[in-house]
DNA sequence: GTCTATACACCGATAGAC
DNA sequence: GTCTATCGGTGTATAGAC
């Protein structure tokens, strides 16, 4: 599984416990201080060892923010296909968008996006996957929709998407307005969808 | 309007010509490059100055930053203000709300109020600002909703400009999927409150 | 697999001259 | 108002030993 990188460079496997182990600690770091934090350096800090190591485990830094989004995509995009077999998945599916995902640190993938090229791939990736398993399950309630005329499934899962994003946002900066309203609203329309 | 800060620290004037070209500078930098670029050496750079005087204009970087985004703040709430007045302000503050931001600007801003609490402050006061005016244009067309129960002009104030960032966004991305559903719905909806 | 040691670039911030 | 000069700190990434 080693591999050869520089000249002389050898390169430690990929998914091994402490690989893990880094993308766990650059994880924490991002959500706890931010992008600017993220540092070869503080990752093998928080590990107890010397930063040498995190570059046996990656090749660059942004080696490293790539696999630890995507490995979080790939454990967010099974939790999401898995709630989605079941009868009645929109309340699911809905508590997922907005509980189980941590604001400060989906709004620090979205700047790192905008200058990481690999990283920009895969958000894209992530939202189009995610958004298509969110239109499948919606979907399966087409016909219990009693708004007139009936709202396009996609454009359901769009705006679902984008109001929990925000409510989940401006609930950690600790804005108000709105939101108990809004929460009303979605409610009674889950409502409508799923008795 | 100079200003005294360390033991032997001189500070230019507040709002002058070259200070508001640095605010520019910053400003194209953190929409171009993103945040990792935007230091005070490439600020004086861009302008053909050395590093020093962007010390002499602002006191920190993270003051230079807060400063920046205030300035776009309080044009933009003019803008909103202005815009309101007129009789169906609906359409233009929607137009506002989805064109005249730059996604990824918002996503730079976003992840530094993580960590710096002075732009949190700010952003939560553009926030609650610019919410407050929608929700008073939106009252004064509450008479023409059709939706049963009537939404309140808070949720929809909330959700509307939800969507409009998610939209905003994701073209930006080059993501399409519900996109052309959810402004058909979105322009239902105001042609309801709006004729 | 983990380490020491190191090259080299860049950053924030300041003192003080012109 | 703008500059030269500089300090101390931190970052990425590599070579090569144990």
């Amino acid at each position: 599984m080693t591999e050869k990188v520089g000249p002389n460079r050898r390169m430690g496997p990929v998914g091994s416990e402490i690989w893990h182990s880094m993308l766990d600690s650059a994880e924490d770091i991002l959500r706890e201080e931010g992008h600017a934090a993220l540092t070869s350096r503080r990752i093998a800090d928080r590990l107890g060892v010397k930063q040498r190591l995190v570059y046996y485990y990656f090749h660059t830094m942004d080696d490293l923010i790539v696999a630890m989004f995507r490995r979080s995509l790939e454990r967010d995009l099974a939790r999401l296909e898995e709630v989605s077999k079941a009868e009645m998945p929109l309340r699911q599916l809905w508590e997922i968008c907005f509980h189980s995902h941590d604001a400060r640190l989906i709004s620090e993938y979205m700047a790192l996006a905008n200058t990481l090229v690999d990283l920009r791939q895969e958000v894209i990736s992530f939202i189009e996957k995610s958004r298509d398993i969110q239109i499948a399950a919606i979907n399966k309630t087409a016909d219990r929709q009693t708004t007139n005329p009936k709202l396009p499934a996609s454009a359901i899962a769009l705006m679902a998407t984008s109001i929990g994003l925000s409510l989940n946002r401006e609930e950690q900066l600790g804005v108000k307005s709105g939101h108990v309203e809004a929460f009303a609203v979605l409610n009674e329309f889950l409502s409508v969808l799923e008795s």
